[in-house]
DNA sequence: TTGTATGCGTTATCAC
DNA sequence: GTGATAACGCATACAA
């Protein structure tokens, strides 16, 4: 591939002069520029990405660093994230956590040897990647699950607070035994949901035994299992707080094969407002979380950090809002 | 952030030494390349990418162009890529080309600037952007859609066999108005997807108007719109195939708003086993797409290609299966 | 086995 | 306004 000598050698002039014409520094003869600017196309010519960034010591490049890209919430994040990382001419690296610290860890390792220009980072909650990267310079936001000790910029959904709404609403709805299915502990969501809950059930003055709560990873398979032992057990829930979208496909599926439908037999609502809530009958009632402003708003907190123009701590907290639907609607 | 002279310096010998040992070469004396990982551990010392990138003349990063991170097709496809990436050491750099061929191109132009060693691509159709790459030696692999000139290795799933076969399902099952709604015109797939549907009128004998056929793009908006328009003209079809799993949302929206219950007064068949269509009354049949092990085997065939293990061009057809459900099954 | 020296392609600093 | 040149951090050819 052509550099930029041969650039220079077929203008018939230096790299400086190319390097200042094809980086548009004002300081250089029309004329030459032009004809510059023809060599380097006739060349096909592409500035050499790692040189560039070697000589510079930045890239443009941020890496998000998420539990699971086939998680619908998390998807829409990273839209969000690319949509501002493209229109300001930086890449996106895509890596999954897995919720794994090992993972998380691996990929921060990844991303300070490449010197990337910043991190997006949904926290497993477990180690401290953050950390290491602060101590190594660079940019961090915390997306959707705040860091242990909060020194970055943090992104977040009240999710504490939408998770009691959701479940005084259940209550309001006459619901007396109401369960929740949340995510692994320690998980910042899943503990926070759980909280919610709790929240919700002192707020209605229901008692909240511990008999009515399953976890499971935040995948369908492990919420389909947890969903069954809860509703069949003795005395169990009439209603239910599921901590997302995935989840809930599990639980829905464990109340079909249990005969329960939702809205008549047992009250269901669901965090993650997904495309196919509406398509259940009865449709399914939600916690809407706004995944892709997070996204957004949090590369482009990164973005204005990376270019220096902020320097102080911010944590953005975005409230989610309850979509009442007829799963949860007594008839 | 340390270099490799720090380290040197610390351990007490040249950089040469601690490349030797960083890079576990044989050829270096165990006490001292003990004492360099000592000191490279010490001061938390990374290799600087792009410096290693510009020295080696080679990155390990593969870019990963689809069409939207949120259709959970193309996620699952990603989850595929990046397993296999990370099992062997690369990371990947996601872009969404929402089908504009500027768009891919424009992404194509940065994996080649930052020389990555090879583009995994679902081509939007138009433009020439697989080209661009091969005349610069950035290996490729076609994911999903084939590219024009076919000058790539390639993964595919049979899509219009699979059409076909539940356009054939459709008319064993009674169906005498067979429609079709497929994504936009010049996408492959969507192309293809309707030829397969052809494919499956013609075998049934059953007459090809084409006012049963509409376009949308591959989302719910536009499908739930054109559906509107596909079953409320006159002398509507009696069965829909649907060509993927967020056009199904909006068709199967616009079922609901009409009145139309699948697989009583209309059959619904659509591509994308999605998570949710057991879950809807009556269930949704679909065509399944083995999309994960489409990105599994794309990657490893990019990375085969990459170390040169291979020469020769391939073209892995996968197949897809239906799955019949309630929705095109008549009581 | 180890060290010295060079170059990867670019940008920035300095002279001119 | 332009050109020569140094430096970014690393890996390797070559010398010792």
């Amino acid at each position: 591939m052509a550099t930029i000598s041969d650039v220079a050698t077929r203008a018939g002039v230096s790299t400086a002069t190319v390097s200042r014409a094809l980086n548009g520094k004002s300081t250089v003869d029309p004329a030459l520029a032009a004809r510059v600017l023809a060599a380097a196309a006739e060349l096909g010519y592409r500035p050499n990405g790692p040189a560039r960034n070697l000589r510079k010591q930045e890239t443009a490049v941020l890496a998000l660093i998420i539990s699971d890209v086939e998680n619908p919430f998390f998807t829409a994040i990273a839209r969000g994230v690319e949509d501002v990382a493209h229109a300001a001419g930086y890449s996106v690296v895509l890596c999954n956590s897995d919720d794994e610290p090992d993972k998380e860890r691996e990929y921060v390792d990844v991303a300070l040897q490449e010197r990337v220009a910043g991190v997006l980072l949904s926290p497993t909650g477990r180690g401290d990647s953050a950390e290491l990267l602060s101590r190594n310079n660079t940019p961090v936001v915390a997306v959707d699950r705040p860091l242990p000790n909060s020194a970055a910029d943090t992104v977040l959904v009240d999710t504490r607070l939408a998770a009691k709404e959701a479940t005084l609403h259940l209550a309001e709805q006459g619901y007396r035994r109401i369960g929740c299915l949340t995510g692994p502990s320690g998980v910042l969501t899943a503990d926070d949901r759980l909280a919610g809950y709790r929240d919700g059930l002192r707020a209605a003055k229901l008692p909240a035994p511990t008999a009515l709560v399953r976890r499971s990873e935040f995948k369908a398979p492990g919420a389909k299992q947890a969903a069954r032992t809860l509703l069949t057990q003795d005395d169990p829930p009439d209603a239910v707080l599921v901590a997302n979208s995935m989840m809930a496909v599990g639980v829905l599926e464990t109340c079909t094969e249990l005969g329960l439908r939702p809205g008549r037999d047992i009250g269901v609502v669901a965090f993650d407002d997904a495309p196919w809530a509406t398509l259940l009958d009865p449709p399914l009632t939600v916690v809407a979380q706004p995944a892709y402003d997070m996204g957004a708003i949090a590369a482009q907190l990164l973005l204005d950090r990376i270019s220096g123009e902020r320097t102080d701590m911010t944590t953005t907290t975005l409230s989610a809002h309850l979509v009442t639907r007829g799963s949860s609607t007594r008839p």
